[in-house]
DNA sequence: GGAATAATGTGACTATCGTCACAAAATGAA
DNA sequence: TTCATTTTGTGACGATAGTCACATTATTCC
């Protein structure tokens, strides 16, 4: 098993047990994936054609909302990169997924996992326990957002993701923590 | 089947289709629940013990922080009250759910709900599935945060959730919505 | 029904953020 | 390396939200 392929089943296991031969049917649906620096992964307008566990680099979830890119979610490392509304639903995305820097990982095409979660109740388990985690994190961001000021968002930002805010660029943040580029510029400068 | 199961079974089937048979194994593990106003569904600290189909009333989600209540989810008929992060992961809660009008609907609890999981794989589809809706609701609720000024996060409530807005405190959707509860009863009077 | 309690409204003031305009760096491509 | 493009920094200013204090309604509960 190469090193990235460990990695996978790590994380996988992390959520839920799976033998080696569960493990299998999941990495042969796999297809490793390389993504340029701003590359898209999905594009507004498109049905979601699958997600990509990230095994180098940094892809970005961003929408459009009055004109203004709107970045709503990060994904990195060991990350499943995903948009979980067009996933789930069989529509097309509003959102946009692209590679903010270079990137690599193992792609899972959406028809694909969902024959395994037919074939497999192992694998349905690690989906659902993955989307609990997901959501309970998404709860503590939203109430970050709500609770916190500017300032105080970026210091919950640079003592929970400080690699995250060294590699992306300042005004994706901003509109992250639902702030102005400006006002960001000088929190930051406020904070050294 | 009285009302209130009928309704609770078109719930559950939009998520995921079920039998007859196991709509029952469902019903057989709920036990009828009734709150009054202020009493509490989960207290922080406490284990969470289970979620509750809501068929009549409000229930409320909140945290301390910084000594201040923040609410971070209301639920409403047909949906499941619930703390996700505690419910997920056998640790104490730091949030609370309390009713905020009287409430009525379907406990389950969760080692029952876990019982369920085990047994049938159609109930770990329907919780993926639910998971899936409730993590996509969220993330549009939290781009709305980012998004809107005070404002119009509050026009976004009046558009989306007007009987929230009727029946829940003031002071408790100004948390919601991240606003402090003066400006938000200035905004509400300039709506007006 | 009336007192106690909780929730909301409001004025005055301050702090903070957003916006616009443009300058300065940094990055990328040829 | 150099030019073009993107990103970030910064000053000035206006707009808006937060805070504190207290008045005014609503609600709850004997």
């Amino acid at each position: 098993m190469t090193d990235t392929e460990t990695i996978l089943k790590s994380t996988l296991v992390s959520f839920h047990k799976l033998t080696d031969a569960e493990f299998n049917n999941f990495l042969v649906i796999t297809k490793f994936k390389k993504l340029k620096k701003k590359e898209f992964l999905l594009e507004s307008g498109c049905y979601n054609p699958g997600m990509l566990f990230i095994t180098k680099g940094i892809v970005g979830l961003y929408e459009i909302i009055n004109s203004k890119e709107v970045y709503t979610s990060f994904f990195r490392s060991s990350d499943f990169a995903s948009e979980i509304t067009s996933l789930a639903s069989q529509k097309t995305s509003a959102k946009n997924l692209i590679a903010i820097t270079d990137v690599e990982g193992f792609y899972i095409r959406r028809n694909d996992l969902l024959q395994l979660y037919d074939k497999s109740a192992s694998f349905e388990r690690l989906g659902r326990k993955l989307l609990e985690h997901l959501l309970s994190e998404q709860h503590k961001f939203t109430s970050m957002l709500t609770s916190l000021k500017p300032e105080d968002r970026y210091k919950y930002l640079l003592k929970n993701n400080p690699e995250l805010i060294k590699r992306i660029p300042l005004q994706y943040l901003a509109s992250y923590i639902g702030v102005a580029r400006e006002t960001l510029s000088r929190i930051r400068k406020r904070s050294l």
